[in-house]
DNA sequence: ACGTGCGGGACATCCCGTTATT
DNA sequence: AATAACGGGATGTCCCGCACGT
């Protein structure tokens, strides 16, 4: 049977955005709830799992967007490899301006916090990096690297966002986004 | 007047290594104080502000202790950028290994939970990164690099540094350090 | 009108187990619902009176059954009060023996817990213990013994079931079952 | 440092009534703190293992209780088993009137609900069992029963007297207390 | 500096019962 | 006869901060 109402997806997207700026432990389900317009005694209907699932469910969800974004760009600067990375950067930096500064990576949060307690989440992060980073490889071998140099590339790429993404929310602004593409460009 | 008992340094310390594997909100004081075998009565005679205080206590000597590093590896290599961005990388990967990769970044870590609610916290943070960019300009500079361009790099290495961390926690392999290490020598 | 499921009388029995082994109140619908297979969406249809429903009919079946139980055994042994006790304590000791001494009794669990709040439960459970009792004193009377002293060794016999049942969970034995007896023995 | 607060105690005879009449898994940590006036604040400091440490303290003294009682009447009757057997059924019967015929048997109570869960309870629960027995059988040796016999008729009086109890709050009378004594004097 | 104890609230989880729909 | 979803409260547990006494 199909679904009829959209309180699960609601609460999978508050949740993301809380994770990112509050953290895993420090956001609530109350919030969650009450931020998301959900009710409270359905929740473990449309999560059995709890907090813990619906943590997959976020992974899963910003994990697919992000893989999507890559291969957007990828897909449309065919080939030209810096300014793929240039609009990857200018994607993130303009998502960090537009929130002010304060959203995090979701993968990065919930592994700095979920990791030591439940092991439930760590093969969802692992697979989220490796899909990140496959997709970006492709984009590189497509502008004529070989595999071994843009695997190597875009795992430095992708760690290089994350620093900048961290960066960017300690100093409120997108300057460690244009570091990454410049330090890129020299790089290519 | 002298200190009579530790009580206060083992609690920091303990603070540290929980709040860099669990992150801050989800350590509680009653972990911290009995794995450090500290008491609980006087927790407030140590601590006036309480959690928060401890943040900044961990905050102060763990960046303390990542510039006396930086310094020390620049005084050890000096005019020789591309040694000494090596030991540091290796540095960082041979503290994860001996870990367990279980150890985050106290900054990454303080500054994506505690961000949203006190500002208490922005200030040390910044200033942390600013005395760590400025310890890794310096040793750029040093190496020939004009004044800019140092700045811009040390940045690049700090955020690169922060990314590798991640990586190396989820991927449980010090690969990213080595990647990090390679896109420098390319570099420099 | 025939039933077209047997969801509700799966309900019951596994209801009957959950509330032998770990109580009435410290059962949950979900954990009866889950484990009997029976689908949550039509219990309210089943047992319009929700969870007191069940428990009156778990105590209607297993009220019945050990009554079925004593007449079987009386009409096995007719006039010899001994061997009726023998075999019934024997019934017993098997039960308890082949449950891994799990099993409590329905009628004792439901007696302790539910007495408190729902008068509901009242009224049966005297019915159940007046109707067992009156069975066994018709076998006594059988065997030759006045009716007032039938009542009373059929009083006797019941309550030292339910007292060995409770030393029997407890030390995991069926010795209790045997000690009766042997005490029956003496006093026929 | 000595205690300065009964709260602990308290809670733990306001916990004691209300598992006899209600039952463990029936009863809410809410209910006991509020019935015994005991603060919410302090009960994971009274009680570090939760509920289950409550329940053990329950045990401990409701244990103690009954093997003094035992120990008293056998001191009051030396040599006298007929005697110490109903003036042991009279003070189960008296305590039942006194109640209004609400009060189970914490032993049985706790037995019965919380050895699915648990396995912290089985032992103490056991080993009560043991004491009672024993405390028991002493007073049947010295009346002159031999060693074996008085532990066996230990036994069946302490069934007894649990499953007399069980009938006692079905039937809202004494009479099983009295027909249980009857029984004794005959076998002795 | 530290043990003991309290205050009051938040946590994730699970509860039983009831809808509207099919 | 069953599904999906909800309502609202209770569960045991744990939280951080602050007293008082020694």
């Amino acid at each position: 049977m199909a679904r009829t109402t959209d309180a699960r997806e609601r609460a999978i997207m508050t949740a993301e955005r809380l994770f990112r700026t509050q953290g895993f432990a420090a956001t609530g389900l109350t919030q969650i709830l009450s931020e998301s317009g959900a009710p409270k005694g359905s929740f473990y209907f449309h999560f059995p799992d709890g907090k813990t699932e619906l943590a997959r469910e976020v992974l899963a969800r910003y994990g697919a967007r992000a893989t999507a974004l890559i291969r957007a760009l990828s897909a449309k600067n065919p080939g030209n490899a810096p300014a793929f990375v240039d609009q990857l950067c200018d994607a993130f930096a303009s998502e960090m301006k537009s929130s002010g500064f304060t959203l995090g990576c979701a993968v990065q949060n919930l592994a700095a916090e979920a990791f030591a307690g439940s092991e439930d989440l760590k093969g969802p992060v692992r697979d989220i990096l490796d899909q990140w980073s496959a997709a970006i490889s492709i984009q590189f071998r497509e502008s004529g690297f070989g595999a071994a140099r843009s695997d190597r590339m875009a795992r430095i790429l992708l760690n290089g966002l994350f620093g900048a993404r961290t960066d960017s929310r300690i100093t409120a602004s997108v300057d460690a986004f244009k570091d990454l593409a410049w330090m890129f460009r020299k790089l290519l």
